[in-house]
DNA sequence: GTGAAAGCGCTAACAA
DNA sequence: TTGTTAGCGCTTTCAC
């Protein structure tokens, strides 16, 4: 059997009241009782039991983190994030992968109801805004990653897609590049509509009408990528000036189609995408850098805020920032320098 | 306030026994109570507190998972096995990354004291032997990812690295390579060893002599594997035939450095990884393929059989397998039909 | 078949 | 300063 509060209770004579009182640190016991206390704790290797202190307590101490069914390398950074900041504040986390929107749901409500976690963070989902706020009754803290909720307090912590958007559309105008296919990622996806909203914007403000035509739409995965350049190669169409994903999985997915059909990166058409994962900067694409790991690290400071502070509504919005690589530009033979103006993140492997 | 069983019990009438035997699918209660009960419990919105569970079951229906403080791609994939396997079987999963050996540590006696789960799950630490050993008094179940333990009951799921570097190794051997450079792991790592045994051994059954400045050191991590080729290079040494690292992530980094000075792979020199990651895919490298799903997804398997079966010593070892790509060996000609014979998996990006 | 009651291991009034 | 005691919300004997 293991060691309980009793134990050391029994052993050192005094009563749980004050071992209890020992072990929280409370200023109501004698220097000399504490240290016998301790003494025995330590002698008999007790640990309170982290389950009873949640029933008393209700606290759990804990982070529940939902994430969706893609398998981008964005989520490795955004978890490792929550992580920092979790175990910073001595939270642990408790990590669930939806397999599907119904999967999500069921993930959700079961981490509410039982009352798993003191606080939930929901990472990108498609859920709808009404669903989330009924959420909200169930009095769990929810903090959601990449979707500021508009007509509610629930907190958030997104990102400035927009600034992002804009900076790479006007790189590959200022390149010359006016025939621009757009990548989109999934409909209704907050980050992704305003990544093509943004990329409109820009477009119609340089006076550069966008072509119906090379809005091709994806799904933020590298097959879709993969599918939706070939699809406009394969029914005949001609290779556009420079493509830009709305995110680095569908522009891998993309350079890979290119690369098989003998295209030349950038000297064919530039590229672009957006995240700024790993693989992005081994093969030189060209992208919008998110800052993953402070997404996830902000999100749990902030759910950690609702806990223990009650703050509600806070909501953050982080900067992105581009990155020019090989993928994109370096034709004009300024651009390297220029690069160098825009992000000095731009270490990678030529390609 | 939210709803407990009392609450149903005072709607229903029952006592607490009788509506914990509905819930719990007691087969000592009427139909008609149960009816009865369960739309109480569906009106009232009730769900079991599931810390009160805990605390009376002594089961947490938890797994904890602890991560090496590594970058790479590689434990997203673990984890997502993991996360598949423990869903299946109605289980939760806690994840930490270790920021370090001391951290580690402590995040591992953290868990195992407060009982924070029903098995851990360690992945690919340093930790000495003698430590885990110590563990297992605590009584909770442990597996340990790559690392089979000699001596012990432990359970583990280990890889089968040596059948793929020998495989790896055979196939530069095939293509003419002699002088071959090896990028080890930490060492001390039972993968890192493994792999530069069966290196050695190979090399050394087709009476090829390893020269042993050609054994160049690394950590798993690009940067290592950039600066192990780097050092090389800088201090006067020949591009060897051929590399083979250890991992991918340091054949990613000596690729980098490889584009960076102007040699053509595989022209210049082949380059050969392990594990077979994203990134690895994109850049065309030929590999050493993971099951890492798998090897998260066994290791979840063994430790609930190891909670709820209470079966112990459980060892798997899962196999790997060559997956040949651009990096290597295509300049022979016929490369690119053998490598169908090797394996399936080469859908890759030309580089 | 159902209920009363005793805990699981802890914290925190309240009393002394 | 320390002890007594009543729970937290559930499961499970043991009676009935």
């Amino acid at each position: 059997m293991h060691v309980t509060l009793k134990d050391v209770c029994k052993k050192t004579g005094f009563s749980t009241a004050t071992v209890s009182r020992v072990l929280n640190g409370s200023p109501l016991v004698t220097e000399d009782t504490k240290r016998r206390v301790l003494a025995v704790v330590e002698d008999l290797g007790y640990q309170p039991s982290h389950t009873a202190r949640m029933l008393k307590l209700k606290r759990t101490d804990m982070l529940a983190v939902v994430f969706p069914p893609l398998d981008v390398g964005f989520f490795t950074e955004v978890l490792r994030g929550i992580d920092a900041a979790t175990s910073e504040h001595n939270y642990h986390m408790m990590t669930a992968f939806s397999h599907g929107p119904e999967d999500e749901r069921k993930l959700i409500n079961r981490v509410i109801r039982e009352r798993r976690a003191d606080a939930l963070i929901l990472m990108n989902l498609t859920l709808p805004e009404n669903y989330l706020r009924g959420l909200a009754r169930y009095g769990m803290p929810i903090t959601l990653i990449d979707r500021p909720m508009a007509r509610s307090k629930m907190a958030s912590v997104s990102l400035d897609n927009r600034t992002g958007a804009r900076a790479a559309t006007v790189h590959l105008l200022d390149h010359g590049h006016r025939n621009i296919a757009f990548i989109t990622g999934p409909k209704g996806t907050y980050d992704a509509d305003e990544r093509l909203a943004a990329f409109r914007e820009t477009m119609q403000e340089r006076n550069c009408p966008v072509d119906r035509q090379l809005i091709w739409p994806g799904r933020f995965t590298e097959p879709s990528g993969r599918e939706a350049l070939a699809r406009w190669l394969d029914g005949g169409g001609d290779l556009p000036d420079a493509i830009f994903a709305a995110n680095d999985a569908m522009a891998i997915g993309a350079l890979g189609v290119l690369r098989e059909r003998g295209y030349d990166v950038p000297r064919d058409t530039a590229l672009v995408g957006f995240d700024d994962i790993e693989s992005a900067r081994y093969l030189g694409i060209t992208t919008v850098h998110v800052p993953m790991r402070e997404l996830g690290a902000k999100s749990a400071q902030v759910a950690i805020q609702q806990v223990t502070r009650h703050q509600t509504g806070i909501a953050h919005r982080l900067p992105t920032e581009l990155v020019v690589r090989a993928s994109c530009g370096t034709h004009t033979g300024n651009a390297a320098p220029r690069a160098q103006a825009v992000s000095t993140r731009s270490r990678n492997i030529p390609t």
